[in-house]
DNA sequence: TTGAAAGCGCTAACAT
DNA sequence: ATGTTAGCGCTTTCAA
């Protein structure tokens, strides 16, 4: 059994509160008391128990990140931005992976009641869940996904960049676009599907769209099959994400298709995989995502906020020869 | 202010036993009872305070989970497995980041004041630390690091495949290898370059071997001008990741290296770039790895087990055509 | 500078 | 089936 204060108190011959304040601010204690508890502590190997100390101040010192998973690299990026600042600011890590799980909100609720704050992550439960706790009283920050009222949100810009993507297919000889992708998987497809669309028609590119049951590279084959099957390829396939993109790469290959001479393709991420496969796609600050999530939630926990904030980080396109003209 | 236990025995009449009784084993009060705290809860908004519980059972009912690093597909699958199991388990998953800290020491012990027991993943702490912890009662999983005595421990196997390995290069011609890592970075390189000694000895490869500093793709990259820099290259060169693997083949190509015509090369953890890089490289059961530690952890706390395990799960061959013979 | 004592919100004997 | 009470290990007034 571990040692207690009381142990510590009994061995240095002074009361529960000396040890108590000898071991949270030493300045205020006498040095040859200082010293006494000291040695007492090493001796019996003392070290406050967290719980105790939780329970007395009322805070758990710990946040809560949750994520609809840890696979695939974009999530992970974020969970270690975040848990790289708030472990600095001495605040333990929980995490969460719903999975997409319909239990995921009881789960979350689960969860809000051992942290101090909670920032959550993407498609993982409905605004009304985010609600409830926001009035309950739960720090919140949520992260790539819409801003909910009265809560702060970190997220990355996807239009203006979707918008620009266009323009570049364009610039490329493109005349025709389709865009891949699931916009009911996460509401980042959303903003991404609306940008592409909308710099399409700036551009005068034919637009239209194509929905994908699942945003991996499993989902690319079967737009590739799907795609064959039409008279004609569009001159570009814009994808909601790399693996997609990769996915759909592939599968076109395999079918003769040379990419980009017959049709380019474009990811959104810039996973790993996307140099190697020459990918033009779109690069994302996710570590900074998580950064600023675990500063705003720190924010919040301190009290130093009162008004909501909405942060939108820059995304950088990042043109390769899948979607290079002069490769063409 | 959120409501407490004495608010509900309050409003439903009844001392705060029954309420406690009724959330936590309602078939042992009476109907009655029940409904009748059940409203006031309800009522309040009551939820049972985790931190009052906490102490009282003197359990925290959360474990946490160390790793050296969350980017690179490695550890977050890992993580994935274990957070899967443990939250199916009911307990919180607390996470740890070391970044190679020289503070990791006490930042575990830190982390292992607020759970009930710990995975460790490979290169993140001394076994001097995790002895110490393991003496003071905290119950241990390590995670792809050498079994340290007395502590449960999970591993990918790592020689008998990289054994393997130098027979599959002899097999497809190659007559010298070198391993390229660094088996300071982590216990399994260390494994797999005594692995791929063995077996090259065993099938009469000439092998040697080249550290690097890093091993991620810039590695590779200066190795591989590390190499362009010798009289002639070797036949083949096993690289203790995919990241080095990778990061070489992408370099020796730049200098008109043709893999793998002119070379053979491997890589370690099939990655997805490794996919489209068609890289020959070695699987490893990530996801199984953090599960069975979940497992493996829970028994420990519920006090299941006795004697410390060591498992071993097996790890798979890919070959693919940057070391395929036929492709030459 | 130090100590006594009252919580923090809950669980678990023990008693009824 | 329910209530009383004594903790769990700490922090923090309030006095001395």
């Amino acid at each position: 059994m571990a040692s207690t204060i009381r142990d510590v108190a009994r061995s240095a011959g002074v009361s529960i509160a000396t040890v108590s304040r000898a071991m949270r601010e030493p300045s205020i204690v006498s040095v040859e008391t200082l010293r006494r508890v000291r040695a007492a502590a090493d001796e019996l190997d003392y070290t406050p128990s967290q719980l105790g100390r939780q329970l007395a101040e009322r805070r758990h010192g710990a946040n809560g990140i949750v994520f609809p998973d840890l696979s695939g690299p974009y999530y992970g990026e974020v969970v270690v931005g975040y848990e790289d600042v708030a472990s600095e600011l001495g605040r333990a890590v929980l995490i969460l992976a719903t999975h997409g799980r319909p239990a995921a909100r009881e789960m979350i609720t689960r969860l809000a009641g051992r942290c101090d704050g909670l920032v959550v992550l993407g498609h993982t439960v409905s605004d009304e869940a985010l609600l409830e706790l926001a009035e309950r009283g739960v720090p919140l920050v949520t992260v790539a996904r819409p801003p909910v009222a009265g809560v702060d949100s970190v997220a990355a810009e996807n239009h203006r960049t979707a918008f620009a993507l266009a323009t570049h297919l364009a610039d490329s000889g493109a005349r025709s676009v389709v865009f891949l992708g699931n916009p009911d998987r996460s509401p980042d497809v959303t903003e991404r599907r609306a940008g592409l669309f909308a710099g399409a028609r700036e551009v005068g590119l034919e637009v239209s769209e194509l929905r994908v049951e699942t945003m991996d590279e499993q989902g690319g084959a079967v737009a590739a099959e799907h795609l064959c099957q039409q008279p004609a390829l569009p001159d570009a396939i814009a994808c909601a994400n790399d693996e997609l993109a990769l996915g759909l790469m592939t599968a076109l290959r395999e079918r003769g298709v040379v990419v980009p001479r017959d049709v380019l393709v474009t990811g959104w991420d810039d996973v790993m995989a996307a140099r190697y496969a020459e990918l033009t796609t779109v690069r994302q600050p996710l570590r900074d995502l998580g950064a600023t999530a675990a500063r705003f939630l720190d924010d919040l926990i301190a009290g130093r906020r009162a008004e909501p904030r909405i942060e939108v980080l820059p995304t950088e396109l990042i043109v390769r020869s899948s979607s290079s003209p002069r490769e063409r």
